[in-house]
DNA sequence: GTCAAACCTTTGACATTTCAAATATCGTCC
DNA sequence: GGACGATATTTGAAATGTCAAAGGTTTGAC
């Protein structure tokens, strides 16, 4: 490559914003993965350290929190993105702790529902409002108008993906 | 709060385009996890459909790709954001499926290094170029200037959290 | 009514994950 | 040259995660 050509080629590249060049979408995923993990994981240490709770468990019991009625166990695994029978697991765990609740409905015995149980929701109560201090706490230095932006542009991304899954994966 | 001081504060909300009220990073962190988990998910489904690998395996060979002398264990944990213990059991499944390979160094026997087999670099080749086309498909409905937007700004968002963390996580 | 297909959850095998404690080695101070 | 603190990895317990297969239950077709 001579010189001048590589001078056009650069310059194109700068012009189009994406010096970068290719895999912008590799790029992409390997910094959203990246900045996921870091907040899993002060999050998961605060949990732990100030409720002795994990974050899967915190998890299970917001989709519970919001659905007072109690969810069946199909139903939780699809909100929470978690298999079948982990959920099983998942839900004993919480059962044993005395935080929710398994109930079978009289209509359909393959079904079970779980449930908070009024210990469960004061204890999620108060875990909800720390957690959300901590996002806040953490995303500080971020221009709110940003966070609205990348709330909007993260949800093209995840409509994109949705339109492009291999499985049997649709909503 | 009187009627006329809740009217005023609605439309300020209004005005700011941001209806959604409160708990904006909040909304922005479920957003991106979830998004995160979806496209975890779909690539862990196709390692494994396509070459029967698990994604932190992958992760794993990725680092170890690019510094082809190979790196210590440690140095592995903190690139993978892995702790110490986890990096112990996926090398040494690597190592039985001959993808890997641990070396002592002469100089310090506390330290193990892992480096690629000429097996593991052919198949992790293999992997990575599918992994970035799969990346591509799956966000091909988004702008590339959104993607690089997004880039952009979740780095902001990484940043800030960075300096936000309670533990002792410091770079 | 009965049988088969569909549905819901659990189970079992295995991999990944964290944390804390244990192990092993190195470097240094005296 | 021995003890101590710092480093580096491994181990062990418990939880989370996937997948596939097995268990009950219900429903619908006949």
């Amino acid at each position: 490559m001579t010189e001048s050509e590589s001078a056009t080629v650069d310059l194109e590249i700068i012009v189009q914003g994406a010096q970068e060049g290719k895999k912008l979408e590799l790029r992409l995923w390997l910094r959203m993965l990246s900045t996921t993990k870091l907040i899993s994981q002060e999050i998961r240490r605060r949990l732990r350290n100030e409720f002795g709770a994990t974050l899967p468990q915190f998890d299970l019991m917001a989709q519970l929190y919001r659905e007072r009625e109690g969810l069946r166990l199909g139903e939780l695994s699809k909100r929470t993105m978690v298999t079948n029978g982990n959920v099983t697991g998942l839900v004993e765990r919480l059962e044993a702790d005395g935080l929710v609740q398994r109930v079978t409905p009289d209509g359909d015995r393959r079904v079970t529902v779980a449930k908070l149980t009024a210990k469960g929701e004061t204890s999620f109560s108060a875990m909800a409002a720390a957690h959300e201090g901590w996002l806040r706490d953490m995303m500080a230095d971020v221009e709110p108008a940003i966070v609205s932006e990348l709330w909007r542009d993260i949800g093209a991304v995840k409509s994109s993906v949705s339109n492009h899954l291999s499985g049997a994966d649709f909503d």
